[in-house]
Parts: C-alpha cells; sequence; structure tokens
DNA sequence: TAAATACCGACTAAATCACTAGGGAAAGCG
DNA sequence: CGCTTTCCCTAGTGATTTAGTCGGTATTTA
C-alpha cells in the first residue's frame, strides 16, 4: 500500500497538470477540492518544488504551476519522492543499493532472484507511464493543459 | 522494501523446502544457519504452520516440514501472509478490497488505474512463481526433496 | 525423568505515518 | 506604507508498525 502522502501528492500533481496552462493553483484551493488537509499538503506540494517538477508563486494570484512537462514526469519520479526506494529489497535498488546484511551470495539468492522479477515487472510500469499518460486516458479528464490545448 | 520478517520466512521455507523429504528442520538450526533471530523466527514458523504451509514434530529430533508441496506455494501467497494485501491502494486488492475515503468514482480515477496496471505486472510474477520454480533455477541450489530425488 | 523441541503471550524500543500548530517571508494592492 | 494573501519552514504529537526480546508452558523422545 502507498502512503497517503503520496496518493495526495498524485491527487495534487494531476489537478495541476491538467488546469489551463499558466493557471496557477492554491493549495487551498486544491486542498478543498480534492478533500486532503490542507497543512499537509502544503509540505507535499513543496516537496515537488523542492523536487523540480513544481513552480510557484506567491502572494494573491499565487499558487502552483507545473515547472517540467507532464510527459517528462513518471509515476515512479514521484513515489520514489515520498515513498524511498520503490525496490522490494534493497540489494535491487539501483538508487540506493544496499547489500543486505549476511548475504553470502548476490548471484545465488534465490529471493533477490525471484523479487527481481516481480520489481522488473512493476518499475517497467511506473517508470514509463507519466502523468500526461494518466490524463491522456481518462475517460473523463482533461488532457493537460502543457500538452494539448482544449477545444473551445 | 519488503519486512525482515518476511524475507525470513522465505529464507526458511527455501531450507526446509530444499531439505531431504522427511527430514525436519529445527528452528535453531535454520537460525543459526541462515543468520535469524532464534526466537523471532519461531513466531514466523508458527505463522507458516497456522497457515498450513509448514508441518512440525515436537520434542527430540523435531522440527518442520513441509506440509504442502513446495510447487503449490507462490511467492505472493507467503507474502502476503506476512504483509498483508499487497495491492498498492486498497480499491486494488481482490481479497481485501476497501474503498478510497473520498473516492469519487473508482472507473475514472486515474491514478487507480496506472497502479492498477503496475500491479498487474507484480501480481502475475508474485503469484505465479513459486518456492519449487526458485529452487529449480538457483545455480547452485538443490532442487526441493519433495520433487526431485537428488543423484547420489 | 531429563532434555530437546515446538508453542504461546506479553512486553519494548525505535521508527514511520498522518497529520496539527504556529508561525515567518514575500508578493501585490490600495 | 500597511494589509491581505499566499507560499514557506520547523517542530511536535498520537497512533501504528517493525523488529525484535523475555519468560515461560506443552509435548515428545531417549
Amino acid at each position: 500500500m502507498i502512503s497517503n502522502k503520496a496518493k495526495y501528492a498524485f491527487r495534487a500533481l494531476l489537478a495541476i497538470a491538467s488546469a489551463p496552462e499558466g493557471l496557477a493553483l492554491t493549495s487551498a484551493e486544491i486542498a478543498r477540492t480534492h478533500s486532503i488537509p490542507h497543512k499537509f499538503l502544503e509540505q507535499i506540494l513543496l516537496d515537488l518544488k523542492k523536487a523540480g517538477i513544481l513552480d510557484s508563486r506567491r502572494g494573491k494570484s499565487g499558487g502552483y504551476v507545473m515547472l517540467r512537462p507532464a510527459d517528462t514526469i513518471s509515476f515512479g519520479e514521484v513515489l520514489r519522492l515520498f515513498e524511498g526506494p520503490l525496490a522490494p529489497l534493497p540489494c535491487l535498488s539501483r538508487n540506493a543499493y544496499r547489500r543486505c546484511e549476511d548475504c553470502v551470495s548476490e548471484a545465488a539468492c534465490e529471493i533477490r532472484r525471484e523479487f527481481g522479477r516481480a520489481y522488473d515487472a512493476s518499475r517497467l510500469v511506473l517508470d514509463s507511464r507519466t502523468i500526461a499518460d494518466a490524463l491522456r486516458n481518462s475517460p473523463y479528464g482533461a488532457e493537460p493543459g502543457h500538452e494539448v490545448r482544449r477545444a473551445g
């Protein structure tokens, strides 16, 4: 199970990415429309900003906008931001490799091998699917403002 | 990351499954040879017994043996035993379905859809690969005693 | 009967989760 | 300037989970 924090981050990102280009959404607005505790959401948006995913403006008519285009932001990247390494074993993480204590041989470890298969499978999805993809296939959702103009 | 508990469970299971048929391994033995805290391992083996995966004998020359054959025990089953539902979202779990609070529409939820893809991919691996599979493909490991006799 | 083993319940210290509290800093408006 | 609105930052807190430990009981076998 992913954390609420990560889930909130995705909700917020999807909202910001699907807003008309240039229009900043405030944390209060997003919190209200998506039932996310406001102060908690502020922290999350801050993290997304520090990660270089969002940009922000202060003061009246301030808020958050996308910094990078939505089609360059994968689910895996965001998930790692809030959950840490996604690998089921430390010895399978590329970013945060750590040898298992008491591991005799990684090459011979059946557990590593089997979980490696599972991890490969899910990583392939998580690291290739982007926020833009998710919005594009959405049955009701708009396409992201950064990619395609809405008809109107 | 999976818990130590689950990792210990896999180590112990693989050890018991690869022991000669009928030979019971004691918790102390497994703990020693695999660097697992003994009392902690006892709890884990108990859980595996309660789940109908292992059987046990008490007293001198007691220990643990497989109850079900190793090729009927998937990694997913064992993992669920110790980690609870594997689904990344409660609304994606078949066994332990729970609606997300504040979910307007599951069909329209982009997060659910994308994580559904990732979960499908890893579930396919985890629920199909068995303890026997893991031992069979092991470069150094023996084949499980329950399946095939060792040459000798 | 003694030793070895599985079985059982309670406890604990540390970490993580899901927030809340209480501000400060900057931008814009009048 | 001062006021409001927003983002920004740090600390704290109660509940839960993790990773065990501790101290024993029950059962089997030699």
